[in-house]
DNA sequence: TCGTCATTCAATTATTCTGTTGAATGACGA
DNA sequence: TCGTCATTCAACAGAATAATTGAATGACGA
């Protein structure tokens, strides 16, 4: 153990990322921060946890690299470290989604008890919509997008994200949209335009509660 | 705490999966079994690991739906549930690689500082290989070639690379590949071939990536 | 049916992690 | 310069995790 060849020393490094992400309070940390720079007081009255709490989770994040701190007056502004982390946090959900049964049946639950935290509401969505404030795009693949989608929105699969950004103004919001609140296409979509510049979020679920709401589906012509 | 809404749940659900990326040795276990299925003992033996100790992280693994198990006649053998256990992987090693000014460090002073080159990207190889302009060699252990290794490869497992060199027209590029970008195998090949006067280079990554990538794998006759 | 043997379980100890408390730090505004 | 207040540190108890040992399982082959 005191011995270790670089090999073991990259592993250890890569676990203590991991390491980082492993506890349920930590992730919704990260999905608070993934909104935006929040203080630790701030962060604490949303997750109703003592301050020091926090501010001890916080460092476990900033010893590995997964926020950034920056001070702001009386306050430290902490944020994601890059995008990078949000795609972490992604593709260990993807895992969890795939295989473990269990969350099936906690997401059905869910839908039930939601609370408010995602970036974007339905209501909030269609004002923005109807000022022509947002770009509305559909990340899912042209199949499903198809058989029925957010009126007005663009038909953008997660692989050609990055063409259709060179051409789109990069100076007006995107909102992203996919399966669901637990898709993660709507996620990467949304941190490869962030890196990309442009200024994007997630709608809080996607088409099928959109259409569950009985609000208006376009189909393909 | 023990009260859950069902948000906490699923965080614990995900936590559970980030929590078993988050050691050393269940790192290099994937790592492993990335290359192919494994049974308890051959993990064993290549990681130096006492049976119980590995079989434990096994389980580890495999309640947060990282590994599969499958029986097969006296063994059971082990392998990756899903191509998303890959992609956790590489966004875990992404953050870590980013961030981690410790990484970086380690990196430049063992592995850079044995390949001054290039490496060769996958595209570049095919072209390479197509062309006939190169040698390719596989310094996995040979039962790591027999499970799957890049069309026409040739199986020089490390500690043979100078007798294998002896034979070889040493006017012909060599690429060397093994586990993956971070493994040292080929890192030493192509030193060891360059010592004895040989053009070699490293490609940029390894076998489970070279599959993961859609390419062609050919398996031992 | 029985022995073999790869694998898993159980129990132990050492270590690390978590959450809480209260005190210390340190930047800002007066 | 000093008080205020957001944040961090230090120290503790309780819980979880890691590695080791030896015994128990249970599927295969004879």
């Amino acid at each position: 153990m005191s011995i270790r060849n670089p090999k073991q020393a990259l592993y250890e490094q890569f676990a203590i990322v991991a390491k980082a992400l492993g506890h349920p309070l930590r992730l919704e940390m990260i999905e608070q921060l993934a909104q935006g720079a929040r203080s630790v007081e701030a962060l604490a009255a949303k997750l109703g946890q003592p301050i020091a709490n926090i501010s001890q989770h916080l460092q476990a994040l900033r010893r590995a690299g997964i926020v950034a701190a920056e001070r702001d007056g009386k306050f430290v502004r902490y944020s994601l470290a890059d995008e990078s982390v949000l795609s972490a946090f992604a593709s260990v959900r993807a895992v969890a989604e795939r295989r473990l049964a269990e969350v099936d049946r906690i997401v059905r639950g869910y839908f039930e008890a939601r609370d408010q935290m995602r970036p974007v509401s339905r209501d909030e969505l269609q004002v923005l919509m109807r000022d022509g404030l947002v770009t509305v795009i559909d990340v899912r693949p042209p199949d499903e997008f198809a058989l029925g989608h957010v009126p007005g929105a663009i038909n953008v699969p997660l692989g050609e994200i990055e063409a259709w950004s060179q051409n789109a103004d990069a100076g007006r919001e995107v909102v992203a949209y996919c399966r669901g609140p637990w898709c993660v296409m709507s996620f990467e979509a949304v941190a490869a335009l962030r890196s990309l510049g442009h200024s994007a979020r997630r709608l809080e679920d996607g088409m099928p509660e959109w259409k569950a709401a009985g609000l208006p589906v376009e189909m393909a012509a």
